[in-house]
DNA sequence: GCCATTTGGTTCATTTGATGAAACATTATG
DNA sequence: CATAATGTTTCATCAAATGAACCAAATGGC
């Protein structure tokens, strides 16, 4: 079996862990498993044709997980000023207190699942952003294809 | 931003890139996303417990996948010697064939999504044998904490 | 040997969440 | 000003995971 292939199957294997963990530390079950990504992404209130992009959703996809969220009080709609049609999506001061919650426990997290030293992580974290920017690039190629 | 969490973000959005890229291989669609993974599992004849072990998910999802790769005679089920009740998963010719296809495109798939050298895919590689272990080590000790 | 329990798989009803087409309101363009 | 494009929503549909109930075969105590 080829490294590549390995690699594959233990990036399967690793991101569903982290998965189920981030499941398991929400305690109270108020966030369905790939809502708590768009908490991520939400830095900065963003549109959600813009966040939909960012986490490689449909749009009507983005509209349920914004619902839900909403739902729970952890983020809100705000009309752009700019555009009557589009909404801008912000966090809420207990979308906050959540979003601050999984920041803190995704350290320990992802240490006591990888096992990696302080050093490896930072191996990795570097290893990734390649990956990561390669991707970005990559997309922007096959959008300029169609 | 924590490196552990910006590196949970990049597997994630790892992980979704390659889904994406193995379900476009597969030009005839005969086969779900995740049913490949039982196909890279099925390297030796193996009980559905073990596979579904393996693949960390229930005996009842496990079967399911089974009778989805068998219908389109990817696999094929065969009575345990040892055990009337359980089967033995094998792969067929044709199962064979789509693996190695996989196999070997899996190279190259993902030395263009990943952007990443060879040497540093070696870098890689070793980290994740690392992660693995430690996850299965971890998956051992819950099993005995019940 | 016999009954109770455990184990290997399957069935099925339910749930979850993604998808894509159609719709609607607003904005941009010629 | 009419038409096209954009941002979001609605809804019907689908794919797939889940867990409880179930069947059959194996195991263990007596």
């Amino acid at each position: 079996m080829s490294p590549e292939l390995d690699l594959m199957i233990a990036i399967h294997l690793l991101h569903e862990v982290l998965e189920a963990q981030i499941e398991a530390a929400d305690l109270d079950h108020s966030v369905p498993k790939n809502d708590f990504l768009m908490l991520v992404h939400l830095n900065e209130p963003k549109r959600m044709g813009a966040l939909a992009e960012d986490m490689h959703v449909l749009p009507s996809t983005l509209t349920a997980i914004a619902d839900r969220l909403e739902g729970t009080g952890l983020i809100h709609r705000q009309r752009d000023p700019d555009d009557r049609r589009a909404w801008l999506l912000d966090i809420t001061d207990k979308g906050r207190a959540l979003q601050s919650r999984i920041m803190g426990l995704s350290t320990e997290m992802f240490r006591s699942i990888t096992g990696l030293t302080a050093e490896e992580i930072k191996t990795f974290d570097h290893l990734m952003q390649k990956v990561r920017s390669n991707i970005i690039e990559r997309d922007g190629m096959q959008e300029l294809m169609k």
